[in-house]
DNA sequence: GTTCTAGAAC
DNA sequence: GTTCTAGAAC
């Protein structure tokens, strides 16, 4: 590394109201930083007195000539403000962003806490400033020029990137690309808003029409983040149509914890789950199987495996779950709202009068499993019916105890996450057309169909299978497992009785694995199948995860080997072999946005991607590395 | 001006 | 699937 090209200086764009912790952020760094910093204070950059944006790129020019890194310590929240500030970067000069989005409450009370503050922001003006600065709020993106985006929604987000920047010596780098981000991104989902107003309108009118028949009960709607559209909606509507705020309320808080942190006592919950009924998804379903740990799962596995949009699922919580013990739980009830993202297979595709109907379903669904639960505690033991909406009924005594200990009632508290749209569904679409192939489609049949006619290209082949390497390989190391029968043009295709083939297939990969990784060890392998291929014939695609190559050019490119597009050989004989066919995922996930394959950071275009991906040695995500979905030899 | 994408043709 | 290229994005 030569000294004269890499200076490494950076200019950090801090960006957030006054409250915020700009200057906290910027001070902590600089106490423990090995690196030499200044920071950029607009507040105080007039000897002492609040100063210009001119003023701020003066002395930030100066500081960069001085072979300082700088913060810009100013609100910086819409792009325009930016945009000079990103012009300083260069050569040897990489501007980055740290977004500190925290709550507007927070950044507030602050404001009015401090007394002396730079900025001289203190008193009643305080709130007004920040909610007036807040509105026209514009969130940077590494198309702006950063090339690196980093966001802080809370107090250990923020100590992660000061730790990260306390860390960075005067000669390091930081990889590029945008970090952290929360993905509820209203601006790309024409009319969700549209979506919310109406989905408050089901829950008040679902609450309304169940509160008269649950007794005492109350139902509760819970979000994790103050600025929550639905919460604030709903609101306002219950207090327009005069609903019992006793009975039903909305409540700012991790449901996880209502009853530890929040002093709710709940015996009901409410998760907003996925098809599969399984953890992950990273919203309020991965918080609530994690926080339940593996009781939930063994509990919710005995109730159903899968489930409809629209339906519910009671599962009652064994006593040694944590969420039982600790916070009082009883039961969750796992309930499925409309799909409504763009990205997964199945989705609704904008048609909000059906989602707004399976969205009514789904809450009545889950109201009628709560309704179920509290019959059973009341009455007798008994089973509840077993009814369409969901499998659901399960014997709970009265616990008289418990209500008297918390004072009466019980509340079911209901969360909600239609703003990630996260919520998947697994209809099958049905109807598959029988395909017209075009003639460049049809290589790897004829290859298939007459291997011993290629020979210059196949590289073996058996009555059941040939291997060749792929004409335009995505990776340093990537070839095609061709199944030899007739019938399988692809994926879809697959049956039950295909399963021994895939099987031979996938054992015939595995072994071209090991054979390239006896050449290098550090080569990482997937092994999968295009959801849906370009190409006929059905194809297992072998590759190396550094995806060094120049055929790799575009979106489809990358989002085919990386997003859930590609489905693994492993999961795929697991599908095959309990369902009799696989799951395939929707050609839209080609469209989606480019990420890092281990490290998941968003970037703006290809170029940019593949140096990232060149350089990023960031673990693979949790859901690639299990299950063997990744092969790579054991570290030496 | 250059870089990059996306759509049509094959 | 790739290639080519217009024009969008930078």
């Amino acid at each position: 590394m030569e000294d004269s090209e890499k200076t490494n200086q950076i200019v950090v764009l801090l960006i957030g109201p006054p409250g915020s912790g700009k200057s906290t952020f910027s001070d902590t760094v600089m106490r423990s930083s090995l690196r030499p910093w200044s920071r950029i204070c607009q507040d105080i950059i007039n000897n002492g007195e609040a100063g210009t944006k001119a003023q701020c790129l003066k002395m930030a020019l100066s500081s960069l000539k001085e072979g300082n890194s700088v913060f810009i310590d100013r609100c910086n929240l819409d792009r325009e403000q930016r945009s000079e500030f990103v012009k300083l970067g260069g050569p040897g000069i990489e501007v980055h962003a740290v977004v500190l989005e925290l709550p507007a409450q927070v950044c507030i009370s602050r404001s009015v806490k401090r007394t002396g503050h730079e900025g001289n922001l203190q008193g009643g003006r305080a709130a007004a400033v920040v909610n007036r600065m807040l509105q026209s709020k514009e969130l940077p993106k590494v198309n702006e020029g950063f090339s690196r985006v980093m966001f802080c929604y809370n107090d250990a987000d923020v100590e992660i990137a000061v730790n990260t920047y306390i860390k960075l010596g005067p000669m390091d780098t930081l990889p590029s690309g945008c970090f952290g981000e929360k993905k509820s991104d209203t601006k790309s989902q024409p009319g969700i808003m549209k979506f919310f107003k109406k989905a408050s309108d089901i829950i008040v009118e679902k609450a309304e029409e169940f509160l008269p028949k649950v007794g005492t009960a109350r139902l509760v709607l819970v979000d994790l983040s103050h600025g929550s559209k639905i919460l604030s909606l709903v609101k306002a509507k219950a207090s327009q149509k005069n609903i019992d705020s006793a009975r039903f309320f909305t409540f700012v808080g991790d449901i996880t914890k209502l009853r530890s942190e929040g002093g709710l006592h709940c015996n009901v919950i409410a998760n907003a789950t996925n098809w599969r009924l399984k953890p992950g998804g990273g919203g309020v379903n991965a918080a609530i199987f994690k926080a339940a740990g593996p009781d939930l799962e063994t509990a919710t596995r005995v109730r159903a495996n899968t489930l409809l949009p629209g339906k519910a699922v009671v599962v009652p919580l064994p006593s040694t779950c944590p969420l039982h013990n600790a916070e009082g739980i009883t039961h969750v009830i796992h309930v499925l709202g409309p799909n409504m993202n763009p990205n997964r297979p199945d989705n609704l595709n904008n048609d909000y009068t059906k989602g707004c109907k399976t969205l009514r379903e789904a809450y009545t669904s889950l109201f009628e499993g709560f309704l179920s639960v509290v019959q059973d505690q009341s009455k007798f033991p008994k089973r509840s019916n077993q009814t369409a909406l969901s499998d659901s009924g399960e014997n709970i005594k009265e616990d008289s105890e418990r209500n008297k200990k918390y004072k009466g009632s019980q509340d079911n508290a209901v969360t909600n996450n239609m703003e990630s749209g996260s919520l998947e569904d697994t209809r099958d679409s049905g109807k598959k057309m029988s395909k017209e192939w075009s003639t460049w489609a049809l290589a790897l049949h004829t290859i298939a169909m007459h291997p011993e006619r290629h020979e210059n290209i196949v590289l073996e082949f058996s009555d059941n299978i040939v291997v060749i390497n792929d004409q335009y390989p995505k990776a340093r190391k990537h070839v095609l497992v061709l199944a030899r029968q007739e019938s399988l043009d692809g994926l879809e295709d697959v049956r039950k009785e295909n399963f021994q083939l895939l099987q031979e297939m996938h054992n015939v990969g595995l072994k071209w694995v090991d054979r390239f990784q006896n050449e290098d060890a550090s080569l990482i392998f997937r092994l999968g199948y295009h959801s849906v291929p370009s190409m006929r014939q059905l194809h297992l695609h072998v590759i190396s995860q550094d995806f060094d190559s120049d055929s790799l050019k575009n979106k489809k490119h990358w989002n085919s080997f990386t997003s859930s597009f590609f489905r693994d050989s492993v999961d795929v004989l697991e599908e095959v072999k309990s369902q009799g066919k696989a799951n395939v995922a929707s050609e839209d996930l080609l469209k989606g946005e480019l990420r890092c394959n281990r490290c998941r950071s968003a970037h703006p275009n290809i170029p940019k991607l593949k140096s990232h991906v060149r350089s990023c040695r960031s673990q693979f995500p949790e859901h690639v590395l299990q299950n063997s979905r990744l092969v790579a030899r054991p570290e030496t």
